[in-house]
DNA sequence: AAATATCAGTTAAACGTTTTCCTTTTTGGG
DNA sequence: CCCAAAAAGGAAAACGTTTAACTGATATTT
């Protein structure tokens, strides 16, 4: 395979007959030119094909015009989300999102940020991580911010609050009248113990019980495959809350076809407000956590941190609950 | 906000009072060292928290082991799957992937790709790309490789025939007794016409009519609002194809909440076997285009360039059918 | 018309690495 | 012990840009 080398800004100078200097200057718009020069750049430009070796360009600005996003799972909807509301926030003004999949794992997370990192003016880390990595992140010299749960003071963290999103929900459908309460969880993710927190805070008070499980994944097949573990305990619950919509799905699914109607025999409800749960039947109750604006949000912040700007004011991102069918016992 | 600006090789070769050229052949491992100098690089690189600056390293070395990837719709579950099986093979490969999402606007790729190439030792975009776009990648000394219908034998492209596709659901259908039948198509889209001819290639010796739709954008919502524009007609279909799945669940959705009843009324099927497909009610009928199959062998096409190792034999991807209830009149 | 400000363009250093040649030191065989 | 060969380490050029400081030439002000 031929590798025809691009050409550099010494060939675009050559061909033109003026020096680099003025090629870059005139590339980057930084002067005005005699018309026989920039007639000739134009044209040389046009010919070579040349374009901006980005690279070579940040690597003397120490700018880049890019911000690095690692998200969790990208196959899931709420993330997609968040990566659509940072895209377009970015791009608005005039930078590029490169987004990286973290594939669930944690561990692998470091290689992956130190080959973003000197690509990027800042950095968007979708998880908790390792205090290691934190430190890592901490050392270098350009604005980041996490995604989820905020929690310390001297790190940016744009997200709903954990335990209030699960209080809210609960609060819900114990006013509904569920009496044994299922939560399948995934403990694996941190903020799986503020997630139980919070239904706790409003559960044991009102005197109800919770049962909770763990699924291994959180995806709509972890769901399924999940489902039957509580479904037919002999003491079943009449309301389950999933994880997230996916695993909330995924065990609807499996309720059904294990006989039992839904919301009548079992309710379901989710967290995430992904966009697919209006379209499930029964179309899935779940919490709205502001995907897209948590992305918004985020984005702008830290692009405001890169130009060194004030922060905008604090946007707060309030969940609000979604009340659809998998939690109605009696149409009014 | 403060820049601690992070340490470079120089600073560690300070510190450990040695050369530069031995701390780059320390980092990456290309020299046995005595055992003092060997502890002094550990200590100063631990203490200093240096990590290389691979920009800096991929000016000289002309190698960034990043690939990128130019999606269309994050947001759509088949555009994730792609990313998810191409970025799995790169990171088992020792690459890393970074992943723009164009948001649909085939317009403002150029950019896109021009901020991503310098970044990356190749490229894979998912759209159908202008000419001048085309004609500048060629230009670029980088492997480049496209997801979607192949089409010219000039550019590499992966992906499952649109004809095929439509044929071998149209196929299906037809023997299913379907008799008036309905495309709800995406017109931007090149592929479209693609489509619509595998469709005709069945329908017009059956003898089977034909009506084409148009959808203003590949969503659920947009599936949703066309629908009305079909299901009202005195001649409605009794079969309705959507331009992809999120298409035709939202047309499905609609029908229903116009009290059709799926599939006795009227049957879908959607293109693309999504994950969701299967929890929506009743599952939806689809074909599956090897969404992260696509992924993965253009990912192992596009390393075997950048590595100039043969090509892997032709992996081509076959669509296959997927049955499902909403295309079932009678239960077996 | 002289003095000064503006404009168009150039020179050369810098960004943080890798890598090719060197030089120096260490090792081991006789 | 001596010498050659191998090992360890260093000097400097290169990658493709930007930019501060500079030089002449042209335009503006008095």
């Amino acid at each position: 395979m031929k590798r025809p080398k691009r050409p550099t800004i010494r060939d675009v100078a050559e061909k033109a007959g003026v020096s680099i200097a003025t090629v870059s200057k005139y590339v980057n718009g930084q002067q005005s030119f005699s018309p026989a020069v920039e007639e000739k750049l134009r044209e040389a430009i046009e010919d070579l094909g040349y374009s901006q070796n980005s690279l070579a360009r940040a690597m003397v600005t120490g700018r880049t015009t890019a911000i690095g996003l690692a998200v969790m799972d990208l196959a899931n909807p709420h993330y997609s989300n968040v990566v659509k509301g940072a895209n377009r926030v970015a791009l608005a003004n005039g930078y590029n999102l490169f987004v990286v999949d973290m594939e669930e794992s944690i561990a692998a997370v470091r290689p992956l940020l130190e080959a973003l990192a000197p690509r990027t003016d800042g950095l968007i880390v979708s998880a908790r991580i390792p205090k290691d990595v934190t430190d890592w992140l901490a050392e270098l010299d350009k604005p980041v911010a996490f995604l989820g749960q905020p929690e310390r003071d001297d790190v940016l963290t744009v997200g709903t609050d954990s335990v209030q999103v699960a209080a809210l929900l609960a609060q819900y459908l114990v006013r509904q009248g569920f009496k044994r309460f299922g939560y399948m969880g995934y403990s694996r993710a941190p903020s799986n113990a503020d997630r139980i927190q919070g239904l706790r805070q409003i559960l044991e008070p009102a005197g109800v019980e919770l049962l909770i499980f763990d699924v291994d994944e959180p995806t709509n097949e972890a769901g399924e495959r999940a489902a039957a573990r509580v479904l037919l305990r002999p003491d079943r619950p009449d309301v389950i809350i999933g994880w997230n919509d996916l695993v909330a799905i995924g065990m609807m699914n499996e309720a059904r076809s294990l006989g039992f109607k839904v919301p009548f025999d079992v309710a379901f409800a989710g967290i995430d407000n992904i966009p697919i749960s209006r379209y499930v039947t029964p179309p899935l109750t779940t919490v709205d956590v502001c995907s897209q604006a948590t992305g918004e949000v985020v984005m702008k912040k830290i692009i405001a941190m890169i130009e060194e700007k004030p922060q905008p004011t604090d946007l707060t991102l309030e969940p609000a609950l979604i009340i659809r069918e998998s939690t109605q016992l009696h149409f009014t």
